[in-house]
DNA sequence: GTAGAAGTTGACATCAGTGTCAGGTTCAGT
DNA sequence: ACTGAACCTGACACTGATGTCAACTTCTAC
């Protein structure tokens, strides 16, 4: 498929494709006349990148730990140096925390939330 | 206590405590010479500043919304208008979202390692 | 073959919280 | 009173994903 639809059917920006592809973390194929043709498969990869982006991931990260990923096309097609592991532990607990963090907000919206709408 | 003091007992740069009370988040009486003195529950409030920071909330919500809180000092004393609130259910769904992102990313996170460091 | 939609690259803008530096003032302990 | 630590304001830089515009090319349907 070509960019255009990949946007549509991931929600993610045309710029932000192009982007992705700049920083390593999604390939294409290329018509005669230099379009990008993506496969099916790019659609998943393109969430997994999103979600990532979402939990606070550098470009530079996910590009690291993509080859180590189980995707659409199959298992892993590289094992995380003992360096990555470290530094993806590390974001496990930030994101822990994050999470944490979240969900306390979460009820501080709620509360406000109740309060003007409590009376009811 | 004193800027210093809140900064280090809070983990929140001093540079941050002094945007946050330019952005109407915190307020603090000054001595005689012009430096800010805070009270105890400067330090509960910007933890829960943080966080609200940390969950995706411009420092614009978090000033309409810090009213309507209940914190160490009391209950709300102010009640969020019907547009706020629309506004902040709005945000709790975002957070919702996303942290479902994160708890996916996370279990990623997770396949990475543990693929890693698996065969033990 | 032609028109219009969709694609290409490149450059510059934006946003918002935070880092950092400069030059000056205040505070607290001796 | 003096000194060093801590604080003050103001300004500028950065980061990094994304928006946007320009000038041009390719694709597709008629």
């Amino acid at each position: 498929m070509r960019i255009g639809e990949l946007a549509e059917r991931t929600g993610v920006s045309v710029r932000s494709l192009r982007y992705y592809e700049q920083q390593g973390l999604l390939t294409a194929d290329r018509t005669t006349g230099g379009h990008r043709e993506y496969p099916e498969s790019a659609v998943d990869r393109v969430i997994r990148i999103q979600e990532l982006f979402a939990a606070g991931l550098s470009s530079k990260k996910i590009a690291l730990m993509l080859p180590c990923m189980r995707d659409a096309d199959g298992g892993p097609s590289e094992i995380a140096t003992p360096r990555l592991v470290d530094d993806l532990t590390a974001e496990r607990a930030r994101i822990d925390r994050l999470i944490t963090d979240l969900m306390r907000s979460r009820d501080v919206l709620d509360e406000v939330i109740d309060a003007a709408s409590g009376g009811r």
